[in-house]
DNA sequence: GTGAAAGCGCTAACAC
DNA sequence: GTGTTAGCGCTTTCAC
């Protein structure tokens, strides 16, 4: 009442497990009338190959890893995640490779996690949220694993990596804002030592000439509406804010409206990531595009064509796409005066 | 230069390779001074058990899987997915146990997931997404994979499920409404073969006692979109739509609005799941969070039990919390026209 | 074109 | 408390 094994079937069909095992990896050439007899009793027996077995047999496990060292609980409120998995899927799908998840909120039980993925989990992993110095290289690199990095990695890496341009967007909507006639513009970022949130940020600095109006956040709810109450209390208070991300975006749109500031009339507000509920709230939010889908998807056949044994290669994916709402419309406010509102919060 | 095996550590601590074994297991007692002397042969070594032989000894794999029907594009702007997946995470990081995703859009493929599954990815499955009639909890039985159902599956199962109550907040919610003055309350409901989709379309029928405004869409914003226009040309049109997810209710919210009607006045709209954003729009959706993040705690926990060895259980999470916003407050529009209306859009 | 047999690196009886 | 030994169910040489 066991599971079928390779010797049931090769005793089924009169032949040894070496013929069963070549007659599906196809590593060997089979006679036409024997592969119909080894195909005919394995279904019969209803059998299906030990994915245990196989993987310790031949050093493969076809599944792939990503470790997440973000909290669980951030994992849900997150646009770009869901997005990127499916992504993945789509190219894993296709080949029956699995995905292997596992998060790890400290840094040992990260270093376990690789390890355990090193150790058979996982033939590679995706690297995700990328540092600007990232342990994590020089450890995928000892334990050999193989890896994709997602993001702009400065140092030599022996990995492949997928790019995006995140600079643009930034110059781009600076520079539209510029025209409306705002001045004061200010950006909230994501943690500066993230690859991304970096470019974003060193775009903005370079857009803007300064650093005065940057503040460095989290990604967080309470992080951007923290940040939008420091800038909004500068006596010369920024008249439009850039996020890093939408979920801040929105925590600082709320939070100015509360205190009676009307967006964009009074207070221009982008984001980053274009949640999909973004576009649906009033005013519309600006906000850039990444494709987090289409990013997975290149990640996904990037590490498969590492693990057949191509070359590492950085790919760049041009896939941000500005696009430009009602909270970013019309024109600059003049000289708007911090006393001033308050009566009116 | 290969990495160090089980036997590699033995030879270096002097021992043999069941003692490394049960040092690391705990299944015999090993003296204090040899395990330190084993510790410190692995630490040495930089060994790390290989999951793939261990897997195949001990016919277990410390994963658990899910396999995902939908199309990988749709997990993308699903509220409930992300979060879910994040709660099961944080069951399993505590025991480092891996989470295996694989999806599968077609029937075979699916089968087929499963199977691998069975055939040493993962230890059990929580299977998502049930439907009535679902055959997938014959099959996970026929192959003998262990799971977890999430929903209430009617017909008997040999499975663990994890059960809301999706009734009360429906019931709730028409109650409220009925105060306010509602009389024509419709419901868009998502397919009606999945068990919640079912259980809230029910609740719906029983509380408004009829079936006449009850319309089946697939929880797509495009079947939102369209039923909601179906709904607004009916002669003596609803004045409240539940919608059950918040895509097809923002997707609703967002047509009605295009044809001139302001929400709440003139239509009152309430979702279902409250993504994160939806207290952002406005007016802000009404909706019923149903803590997708608890329900993939309670499910992997479950699913853990099972593996363990208890039996088979079902548990009731009562989660289920309706959020009253501003798209369902004030009272109802006296006697709407529908012709009256499309002078205005 | 097929068979025989040696692993892959662990776990778990079974001894003592 | 520790050693010996037989698997787990495949893949992959090496023969013929």
């Amino acid at each position: 009442m066991d599971r079928p094994t390779i010797d049931d079937v090769a005793r089924a069909a009169g032949v040894t497990k070496a013929t069963v095992s070549h007659a599906y990896s196809g590593k060997r050439p089979i006679s036409a009338t024997t592969k119909a007899r080894v195909f005919a009793a394995a279904q019969r027996l209803d059998w299906v190959p030990s994915s245990r077995a196989r993987a310790l047999a031949a050093r493969r496990t076809d599944a792939v890893g990503v470790v997440l060292s973000r909290d669980p609980t951030i994992l849900a409120s997150d646009a770009f995640f869901p997005a990127f998995i499916s992504g993945v899927e789509a190219v894993l799908a296709e080949h029956e490779i699995a995905l292997v998840l596992q998060v790890a909120s400290s840094r040992t039980a990260e270093e376990r996690a690789y390890r355990a993925m090193a150790s058979g989990r996982a033939d590679g992993v995706i690297v995700l949220d990328l540092h600007r110095v990232d342990w994590r290289v020089a450890y995928l690199r000892q334990i050999r694993l193989p890896a994709v990095l997602l993001g702009a990695y400065d140092a030599e890496s022996p990995f492949s990596s997928v790019r995006t341009d995140d600079a643009t967007p930034v110059r781009d909507l600076v520079a539209r804002l510029r025209e409306q006639g705002h001045t004061r513009i200010a950006h909230v970022s994501g943690p500066l030592d993230y690859v991304h949130s970096h470019a974003r940020a060193g775009a903005y600095v370079r857009s803007v000439g300064s650093k005065e109006l940057l503040r460095e956040g989290d990604f967080t709810a309470g992080s951007g509406r923290a940040l939008t109450a420091e800038l909004l209390d500068l006596h010369d208070r920024p008249t439009a804010i850039l996020y890093s991300n939408d979920t801040m975006a929105i925590a600082g749109f709320s939070y100015a409206r509360s205190r009676g500031l009307v967006v964009p009339d009074d207070l221009a507000v982008a984001g980053f990531d274009d949640d999909h509920l973004s576009a649906h709230l009033s005013p519309a939010l600006t906000s850039v595009f990444t494709d987090p889908f289409r990013r997975g998807r290149v990640a996904a056949e990037r590490l498969l064509a590492d693990l057949a044994g191509e070359p590492p290669e950085s790919v760049t994916v041009d896939c941000n796409e500005l696009r430009l709402r009602a909270s970013t419309a019309g024109a600059a406010p003049e000289a708007p005066h911090t006393e001033l509102e308050e009566e009116f919060s």
